[in-house]
DNA sequence: CAATATACTGACTACTTAGTAAGTAGTCAA
DNA sequence: TTGACTACTTACTAAGTAGTCAGTATATTG
C-alpha cells in the first residue's frame, strides 16, 4: 500500500479512535516511519486531510452499497449495514458520522460539506431499504422511512459510544432491539406481557 | 458567579461544542480575562478540569431528575428529559455522552468512571420511568425497559450531532418520532397505510 | 496585630503543533 | 542524457500547549 494510502487509513482510524484535534502530522508520521513532511506532501494542510479521510468513507460506503445488491434478503441487508457497527464497537472506534459530529466545528466548511454529503448517502440507503422493505412486508414501523432511517442511524452511531462507556454487551443489546423492532416475524405482542420483565 | 465555577461553565460548553482536546487553558483564562495560570490554580491539570465538568454534569442530571418529580405525568417526564435535548441542539452543542464518548481515550481512567457513572444515572433514571410508564400504560414498547433507555438515550445524543451535520430541524424529526414511538394515544396501526408515506 | 489562607499575576520552561523551504535520490520519457 | 516528475528528507519557524514557581494583594481569623 503506497503512503498516500497508508496516511489516509491511518488517519481514518486515529480521527475515529481519538478524535480529529487529538493526532498530529507527527504521530501519522512516526507510525508510518516517513518524516512529517512527508505526510505534508501528500496532505499540505490537516483540513485537506480531513477532507480525504471522509471522501475516503464515502466511497467505501459507496462500495457496501454495491456489494449488498447482491444479497436479495432486505432483512440480511439491514444486518449486513448493522455488522459495520458491530466490527467498531469491537475495535473500541466510533462511526465517521460521530466523529466528524463531535468534531464538526474544527473543520472547514468543505469538509463539512463532504461530511453532510456522506450521512445524507448513508440516510438516503437507509431510507430506501426501509421503504421497500416495509412495501413488501419485510419490515415493520411508523412514520416515514426517512424519519425511521435517521432513528436507526442515531441508534448505530450513539451505540459505539455506549460500547466505550458502559461496555461492549450494550452494543448487543441496543442493535439486537433496534433489528427486533422493525423485523416482524414471530413478533410478541407490542404491550408487553410483563411476565419476565427485567429491568 | 466565581471564577471557578465560571471555568467550570465554559469549560463544560468548549468541551461539547468544540471537543476537549480544541481547547486550551489559554482559552478558558482569556475568555474570563484572567491568567492562565488562575485556572491551573483552580483545576492544577486539564484531567482535574474535564473530572469535575462531569462531575457537574452529573449533579446536574441529579437535580433534574429530582425537579422532574414534581410533575406527576410521565410522558411529560419523558418530554422534560427531551427538551433538555432540544435546548443543544439548538446551540449546537452535542451532549456530554456524545462528547466523553468521542474523546474517551484522552480521558483518564478516573474520568472516565466518572463518565460511566454520570451515564448509568441517566440510563438508570430512563429505565425506571419507561418501566413505571409501561405498568401504567402511559408507554408502550417492546423488550427490557433498559434497553429502551438505551436506544433512546442513543437517538437522542446522536440526534445532536445529526443537527449539526444535516441541521438543526431533523432533530425535531428524530425526538418527535421517538416519542410518537412508545407513546400509545390515537396511534395508527403499526403496519403503516401507505397512503402518506414519503421518503 | 500578626499569621494564615485565598485567589490570583508575571515570568518561565519544556514540549508539541501545523506548516514551509530547500535539497535529494530515483524513475521515466523524449 | 537531459529534464521533468514523484516521493520523499533535513532543517527550520512561529505559535500554541500544559504545567511550574515565586511572588503579591486582599481578606479572614486567632
Amino acid at each position: 500500500m503506497s503512503t498516500h494510502d497508508e496516511i489516509l487509513r491511518l488517519g481514518d482510524d486515529l480521527m475515529r479512535m481519538h478524535g480529529f484535534n487529538a493526532f498530529s502530522y507527527y504521530h501519522l508520521a512516526d507510525a508510518l516511519k516517513v518524516r512529517p513532511a512527508a505526510v505534508h506532501y501528500h496532505f499540505p494542510t490537516k483540513d485537506a486531510l480531513a477532507l480525504s479521510i471522509v471522501n475516503r468513507s464515502r466511497e467505501a460506503f459507496h462500495s457496501f452499497s454495491e456489494r449488498v445488491l447482491l444479497e436479495a434478503d432486505l432483512q440480511i441487508r439491514l444486518k449486513s449495514f448493522v455488522r459495520i457497527f458491530a466490527e467498531n464497537a469491537d475495535t473500541g472506534k466510533i462511526c465517521l458520522m460521530g466523529a466528524a459530529g463531535a468534531d464538526f466545528y474544527s473543520l472547514s466548511e468543505d469538509t463539512r460539506g463532504a461530511v453532510r454529503l456522506f450521512v445524507l448517502d448513508i440516510i438516503a440507503w437507509l431510507t430506501d431499504l426501509l421503504d421497500e422493505g416495509r412495501q413488501c412486508g419485510d419490515f415493520t414501523f411508523d412514520g416515514l422511512p426517512r424519519t425511521r432511517a435517521l432513528l436507526i442511524a442515531t441508534n448505530l452511531a450513539a451505540s459505539l459510544h455506549m460500547a466505550r462507556i458502559l461496555g461492549k454487551k450494550e452494543f448487543q443489546s441496543i442493535s439486537g432491539q433496534l433489528v427486533k423492532d422493525i423485523c416482524p416475524s414471530k413478533k410478541s405482542t407490542k404491550r408487553s406481557s410483563s411476565k419476565v420483565r427485567g429491568k
